[in-house]
DNA sequence: CTGAAAGCGCTTACAG
DNA sequence: CTGAAAGCGCTTACAG
């Protein structure tokens, strides 16, 4: 490091300097000879200012470093040109994604989104609810953590767009991950590889993710007229511990089976650790797909997994683009189903 | 799902409805037929209001559903109570708990904390801080990704405090993990359990991080009179596929070592697969620590990882305390490192 | 105890 | 082309 790596000390000699205020247009206006009015016109390109006297002002505001007072300009507006993201992600695994497409969709210099974590708390929720609200955000996106229906805030001054978690309120406009087509997607990909004998582990039952999946992949199998191999599906939870348990007892029940459909990427990791004990080759004789296609889980296994990316970046994306329309009045409502994408990768297909 | 799982549909033959206004100060002033500075004085608990006319207005108040426009407030104010949270990290790994803790420290009921993530760019962080500067936040806390010194913003109108990644000007705040001291925690606790043969497998040595750990660990061995086994740390990357490859070749060359200390979680899962497909029992034979205790990947392996974490929360807790003595006049500069904590698991202490 | 006035920093008709 | 005036929604001395 360059930076002298002291213990921090206190500048208690230094005596508390008042902090320059922040230049005002009046300051630009007085420095420059002319009127508050003028000046604000100058800076704002509005017509009917002599080319002269604007670059004066300009010329003004830029050497005093004149920042306008947004806060002045947006009640005069009365819109702030600020969304709130007012998420219930723990991780920031669904927000930051979602964040970016937002960001994305609104394009800079225009709209700006603030994100704000309730941590799942219907408390907090309201607490941050208000804070927006009372910065008058000129509308809202709200992130939850389930894809099953969450309480609708109700009527608010301000749209907003429910991502993730579909609100409970028909008339709301909700923006879900389809899960039902992700499964389909996940058989399709299989039996186009030539897989016969599919079994699906799935995740934590009590989450509609989980049984969404398996009605995709159960319809799915249908279509191709194949069974479901070990006739049920097995549920358990999210973790690499229940796809190592539930892959064995798969494995000791079905030895032929050539493909292995796991609810999260959290259980293809477990799975994998048991094909490998094993001895049984991923791809080559089993292969193996899941959901949610994390970065750092995805990417670390060997072979590296086939996954279902939720696609939340679009999500954030065209959740923005139905905001930006709800705000210019033209609104939006029901559970509008995105679709998700599949990514190929070396557990399904060698050498991918 | 309860909600009908519809295509969403636009609203097209409803017309677009004008948004009925937020109520301001004036309407319920005329509907509680006081002047809007008694009013005004009635909600804000001011003395000299006659309770009866305190009643009625906060009545009113209440029935239309008032909520003050914090715009004009911080106006005249000249604070806003919003603090902004500028962000590089891409994952949200960092950035989520730092916002967490930001937030407790900051208590409900007083300030906000607003995130923006710049992704690592530039542009996108003057940009950001434009419109953070703009709506006029009280203070900033700045978020690296990385832990080696970052360009200072320079004299900003309202405090900044650097967190993660120190700013490269001494005179700013900045705060860090002491990844030195993290990499000797690692070592006492190994010795502390009776280890007495340790390596090190580093992560990408273009990282500070990378080196100060390892620092740490060589300053810990000496003090305890141990060797580093292998002689010099392998450095690679922060992947499973390098603690893979590293473990490999750490083992064939000291089959005696009965520890391993991993630069990131990332490579102790990697080092664990190379572990068991050797049949070395863990911790039996061969304990392993990491770094991060990054929660999907240390309590998915098995056994869980012993791993020191970050304290991403206390770092956000402490930025907010010392923004908040900063914008209360009291500054604070330097360089301060903060402590990280070891999370014992079974990886290091059997049956943890 | 109540209200008219001034003002926070800005913009926008409206006169000149 | 320029500036005085009114106003966005609120608060705070200051008279009454």
């Amino acid at each position: 490091m360059d930076v002298p790596l002291t213990a921090a000390h206190e500048a208690a000699d230094t005596p508390v300097i008042s902090r320059p205020r922040n230049p005002t247009l009046k300051d630009v206006a007085r420095l420059a000879g002319v009127s508050v009015a003028t000046a604000s016109k100058a800076l704002n390109g509005r017509d009917n200012v002599h080319p002269e006297t604007r670059q004066r002002v300009v010329d003004i505001a830029n050497r005093i470093s004149f920042t306008p007072n947004t806060l002045a300009q947006s009640l005069i507006a009365g819109q702030t040109g600020t969304v709130g993201l007012l998420t219930h992600d723990l991780e920031g695994r669904f927000s930051i994604p979602i964040l970016m497409g937002a960001e994305d969709a609104f394009g800079s210099g225009k709209m700006s989104v603030f994100l704000c974590d309730a941590r799942g708390d219907a408390i907090r929720e309201q607490y941050h609810l208000q804070a927006l609200l009372g910065r008058r955000v000129d509308g809202l996106i709200v992130v939850g953590s389930r894809t099953e229906p969450r309480p609708s805030l109700g009527a608010l001054p301000v749209p907003v767009v429910y991502a993730y978690a579909p609100s409970d309120d028909p008339q709301d406009c909700s923006l879900v991950p389809d899960n039902v087509s992700a499964g389909r997607l996940a058989v399709e990909h299989l039996v186009a590889t030539g897989r016969t004998r599919i079994a699906h582990i799935g995740g934590d039952p009590g989450y509609d993710a989980a049984v969404s999946r398996d009605e995709g992949i159960r319809a799915a199998l249908h279509a191709a007229g194949l069974p479901l191999v070990g006739g049920d599906t097995l549920f358990g939870n999210w973790s690499e511990q229940w796809g190592r348990a539930a892959a064995q007892r798969l494995l000791d029940q079905e030895p032929g089976l050539d493909a292995l459909i796991c609810g999260s990427d959290q259980i293809a990791r477990g799975a994998l650790d048991t094909l490998h004990e094993r001895g049984i080759a991923v791809p080559e004789q089993v292969a193996i797909a899941s959901f949610d296609n994390w970065e750092i889980l995805v990417t670390g296994a060997r072979p590296q997994l086939t996954s279902i990316d939720m696609s939340f970046e679009t999500l954030g994306r065209i959740a923005a683009e139905r905001l930006t329309r709800a705000i210019e009045g033209q609104r939006t409502h029901g559970v509008e189903l995105l679709p998700c994408r599949l990514t190929v990768r070396g557990s399904t297909v060698l050498g991918a």
